[in-house]
DNA sequence: CACACGTGGTT
DNA sequence: TAACCAAGTGT
């Protein structure tokens, strides 16, 4: 059980913490210029899981493009996807659009302004709802994310393994009792702060750390264990062909299915390896790759062509979950086919279509390897 | 509740 | 290199 702090102590620390961040804070952050609900919005939701430095020039962009909740709700949904191209979780995007019009239609535009209200909006869970709550409306509710665990877990040497949904509800009790009634907000802001600099993962610089006083993890030295995180699986490893097929209109090109990973990107044609036959132990020589695949894409597009394998290494590439090994196959037609399934599209405009990092590296090393 | 869901950076 | 980390949410 932990042992909750005086208020005379959780008074020191609010003004500790929240006089470093007055100096030392991230001001310049460009959605920290105002307060207003959409800007904190879309920066909260781009930095989930993706670092600030990575987020800075897309949100700068994003709010050119869609400058207003309005603007966002009306949006063509490739123009969102190519918006959020190469940031991932592009459901984050896809949900926001659904929030936007939510507001608009729902609330006549006008933004819920408390914890539970802001909730209620898709792709809006504990942590952004309590963000957009404290910056935006000044309601005094913790926010508690990867940052928000590394401080409060190390202060007080919680026990519990983040990694349990339930153990949310422990720290969000804890920031709770912390948290500025007067500048939640600011409060939640310097924890975040704190957590990205004095109080990162590895590498963690206590000794300079204003709040250090406060840790009890450092008094005993002992906070290589705080917070507590149990391991996470090995990536799956999936193994595929991708088919790059010229014709005089273009590269197959198709694009994803509307749910699921990379929904309604776009891609050349894989398959599956173990697509080829049920035994998922089966060793598959190369030729018999290659004719099998040129037999199924004759059956799914219509497309015949003579395929050969592409020289070097499989493209790799690694997801949260899975690890992608994409082996190219290359073919030309000289006439351009109907196609059952795809389209034919000129490398001149594939790009104005969102298309995932595997398939940048596709391009890379079509392009290293055949000029 | 466990797992799906991307990408880039660090060690 | 493989493993882990970075302002989580939906199902």
């Amino acid at each position: 059980m932990i042992e909750m702090w005086s208020i005379e102590k959780i008074e020191d620390f609010r003004r500790t913490l929240l006089a470093w961040y007055d100096e030392e804070g991230r001001a310049s952050l460009p959605w920290r210029k105002n307060q207003d609900p959409y800007r904190v919005w879309v920066s909260e939701i781009m930095l989930q899981q993706t670092q600030v430095n990575t987020v800075i020039p897309y949100f700068k962009r994003f709010m050119t493009l869609f400058p207003t909740i309005t603007a966002l709700a009306d949006a063509e949904e490739q123009t969102l996807l190519k918006a959020w191209e190469g940031l991932g979780y592009y459901s984050r995007v896809r949900n926001m659009q659904k929030a936007a019009q939510q507001v608009v239609e729902d609330y006549q535009g006008v933004w819920p302004t408390t914890f539970e209200g802001l909730k209620k909006l898709t792709g809006i869970g504990p942590y952004t709802a309590a963000a957009i709550a404290s910056i935006a409306f000044k309601e005094p509710v913790a926010a508690i994310d990867g940052n928000a665990y590394r401080v409060l877990g190390r202060l007080f040497k919680i026990e519990d393994d983040i990694r349990q949904t339930k153990t949310w509800q422990k720290y969000f009790a804890i920031g709770n009792q912390l948290i500025d009634p007067k500048r939640p907000g600011d409060f939640n802001q310097a924890i975040m702060d704190l957590g990205s600099s004095y109080m990162t993962a590895k590498n963690y610089d206590t000794a300079h750390n204003p709040i250090k006083e406060f840790i009890a993890s450092y008094e005993d030295g002992t906070e290589d264990l705080y917070p507590v995180k149990s391991p996470l699986a090995k990536p799956k490893q999936v193994s595929y062909v991708g088919i790059a097929v010229v014709g005089p209109d273009g590269y197959l090109w198709e694009q994803r299915p509307a749910t699921g990973l990379l929904a309604n990107f776009w891609l050349m044609p894989l398959y599956a390896i173990t697509d080829f036959e049920s035994d998922p132990d089966a060793e598959w020589t190369r030729a018999e790759i290659i004719q099998a695949t040129e037999t199924r894409l004759l059956a799914d597009y219509g497309v015949t062509v003579s395929l050969k394998a592409l020289g070097g290494r499989p493209v790799t590439h690694v997801y949260s979950h899975l690890k992608w090994t994409v082996t190219i196959l290359t073919g030309e037609i000289t006439e351009t086919m109907p196609l059952k399934r795809g389209v034919w599209r000129q490398r001149d405009v594939l790009n104005d279509d969102p298309q995932p990092k595997v398939q940048e590296k596709i391009w890379q090393r079509l392009n290293s390897l055949q000029g």
